[in-house]
DNA sequence: ATGACTATAATTAGTTT
DNA sequence: TAAACTAATTATAGTCA
């Protein structure tokens, strides 16, 4: 067998795809965990490239739900909500209309449980929570490090394109990253 | 000038570049808008290759929203939203407790188990959910991978990459659509 | 602003380990 | 089960019509 018969036996490389529901489970997984990581980074680049706030959320066939944003999910859906549904001086008819059909009123006013009040707390309430976070926060530190053998550079090459994942991080989508952290990481032994 | 130097001036190919705000504003409204069409298409290609529910909203610098859904919209933000904020018919957050949560069933067939009101918790109740959420993690990521795949209604050709805009869109994303036109074009009296 | 083009960068389907 | 690999496909920065 010739050098070229065997280079390529070794690799096809990516054949076209129709696109369409694949129907062999194992490969449908396996798309989508690489795909929703596409998707997610081209999110995080828009997002900083032009400036753009945007949100992605996803929820793979089994129901998991994935989520990106910047500078919030929280943050973008409340403004996308709030455009849909909210009183404009200029576009009153229209948004009322929208507001009926899509029959927000659940979706809008519910709060958010993750509007957390920190100032209704105590302080034993806030150093307990504030030791809840670290604490987690360690948890998810051995995780990456346990999962991700990739080199230092190309992590933190990732962690920047991730805003979610920065220590600049609000409460809020932090604790709902670190959620996310801990059901992808199921053999992390916890502390 | 000879060909090869005139080919080489007509197109230099795409550059790499760095992933950081581009400065100049023409530049970047360009790649914003080549952008965001391959980031629904991306998106698109994800939801029927997969099955998989994806939402995406995205606010230009200048404030205009897009968005893309499958199956819509409403749907994925409804599903998202009611699962991180929604009451459940038998959790109470106000007053479940953390000796509840882990004798209760539905628990571990919930994704969202999380659902806790954080903030009326004491001291105690924060400690023993933090035992309570580690202890758990093995449990409900079994019970995550046990999940029966749905019925992959999402296998249902998709018109585009831009569903929102054909004839056959839904009511809700129908008017979220109709929204979107106006806001781009400002010069249109809207209805 | 909008679309077409081109060459390069980036993604990813299939394979191997 | 997952990670690394390879190469074909896809996305897109820059340019021009």
């Amino acid at each position: 067998m010739n050098p070229v018969e065997v280079k390529k036996r070794i690799c096809e490389g990516r054949k076209k795809i129709e696109i369409k529901l694949i129907e062999k489970e194992e490969n449908r997984q396996v798309c989508f965990s690489k795909r929703r990581q596409g998707l997610f980074k081209k999110a995080s680049e828009l997002s900083i490239l032009c400036g753009a706030e945007v949100a992605a959320v996803v929820f793979s066939p089994a129901g998991k739900p994935y989520f990106f944003g910047n500078p919030s999910v929280d943050h973008v859906l409340r403004r996308f909500l709030s455009n849909i549904s909210g009183p404009s001086d200029t576009l009153s008819p229209a948004t009322t209309n929208c507001a009926e059909l899509v029959n927000h009123d659940q979706l809008v006013q519910k709060p958010f449980w993750w509007d957390i009040d920190l100032h209704s707390m105590g302080v034993d309430e806030l150093r307990e929570y504030e030791k809840f976070l670290l604490e987690q926060q360690t948890v998810v530190t051995q995780a990456a490090q346990q999962c991700c053998f990739e080199a230092p550079e190309a992590a933190m090459e990732q962690i920047d394109a991730l805003p979610h994942t920065s220590p600049e991080l609000g409460e809020a989508d932090y604790f709902l990253w670190l959620l996310q952290e801990i059901m992808d990481s199921p053999d992390i032994d916890p502390i």
